[in-house]
DNA sequence: TGTATTCAATTTGTATACATTTCGTATACG
DNA sequence: CGTATACGAAATGTATACAAATTGAATACA
């Protein structure tokens, strides 16, 4: 691929993953041709690869839009994580990283310095970067397509709900951390039961945090300071 | 989508699925152009879609080849194909089909008309649409882009290893339209946990008969009667 | 006032011509 | 004789021009 496609492809994934196009947001073909100095053929061509990986949504005579997070598959996507997360850090362990962990240990790296800083969409590219990497280690294609689409909608709940300004949000994301340094001893050791377990505490960590978001505590009562219900 | 071009899809489809394209074959974009009737352009889009889908696979400066189906894949195969049928049967019978079951008697009786007439390459298509609809019932994006996937591979090694004439085929055959029947029943009636059982005793008949043509019983030896190891 | 219909403007889809890259073959050289 | 290199034919990738379809607004009508 030559490297101006590659570059728009990566962009236009960065800019869905970031919100900078919000779900269900269309994108303009002729302004992104231009944008990227590319002409509308290849453009396409990018388009047709991001619906495929899930980051858009493709119809005929329609424009390409972000694709889109409704309840139902907001659903879907707590119903399924749990279990394609586990089978791919199972297989990874499994692989003992396949060769791979010294990378991973470089995202985790940057993952780190980008909380450390502050900067949620850093944190969270890198973090997806992170599973997704995990994902390629359990080197299996069936599950690696279930994988990418669920990390898609995960990383955009994540940057939706993520206040870096929140008071105890320091502690989530330290543990966050710390758990990705646990999954990346447990993967390297070829501890495939431990990695899982890891995997499932830091999952509900993750959708601990995203359903506080959803149905947040009751606000008090100003006028009578009696809990509401 | 034009119809000319979804036309072009569902053959290409086909085609790949029947091994009328083989796996590592090349796919020649002029011929192509010229049968279809249309210019390089769209034919280039439904590559792409094809390549997303997982029948074909798509490298830059290469021309589209057929995917392949080497023995790290057949691996991966068997070792995730329970898990996501499991998943997505107990998902399509919670939903008792999602009101699709209608067309799934459709497919069904086709199957069914295509077994006794003895066309393997027309029961392995409706045999690979039952279960892709079982997927679309399921409702689950993420678990459909690992099915589908799945199907691809199990339909083309199903056509690989089937001999019409087999003398004890033809009971494993009949045992695969019951184990259908059966299916739908319980998605109907939304007995998730029996379908899920069905589906696994389903995946271990095709699983076996799968096995035996991997590693044939072993000849018996004409000189010397006797059973070898 | 609300709804249906027509038409222009914009956008998406396709074809073709051209640029670039790859692959096979022939030839030169070690 | 085997290997490396250079060339040319063929295929892939991109740009542009044109055709078809969709959108939105303005107008006519109930």
């Amino acid at each position: 691929m030559t490297p101006k496609k590659s570059d728009l492809l990566e962009t236009l994934r960065t800019r869905v993953l970031t919100l900078a196009i919000a779900p269900g947001a269309a994108l303009d073909e002729a302004a992104l041709a231009e944008e990227f100095g590319v002409s509308r053929t290849p453009l396409r061509e990018v388009f047709q690869k991001l619906d495929s990986e899930g980051y858009i949504s493709l119809r005929p005579g329609r424009s390409a839009v972000a694709s889109s997070m409704d309840m139902p598959r907001m659903r879907q996507f707590f119903q399924t994580a749990p279990m394609i997360y586990a089978a791919t850090t199972r297989l990874a362990a499994e692989h003992r990283g396949a060769g791979r962990v010294p990378e991973l240990r470089a995202i985790q790296a940057k993952f780190c310095v980008a909380t450390l800083a502050g900067d949620a969409d850093q944190a969270a590219l890198f973090n997806h970067h992170f599973h997704n990497l995990i994902g390629e280690m359990a080197g299996n294609p069936y599950l690696s397509a279930a994988l990418d689409r669920l990390l898609i909608d995960h990383t955009r709940l994540s940057e939706m709900f993520f206040s870096p300004a929140g008071p105890d949000e320091a502690a989530l994301v330290g543990r966050a951390v710390s758990d990705h340094d646990q999954m990346i001893a447990a993967i390297a050791a070829g501890e495939a039961a431990r990695a899982v377990e890891i995997t499932l505490a830091h999952w509900a960590l993750s959708r601990d945090r995203m359903e506080r978001f959803v149905r947040p505590d009751p606000l008090e009562d100003p006028l009578n300071r009696e809990a509401l219900p």
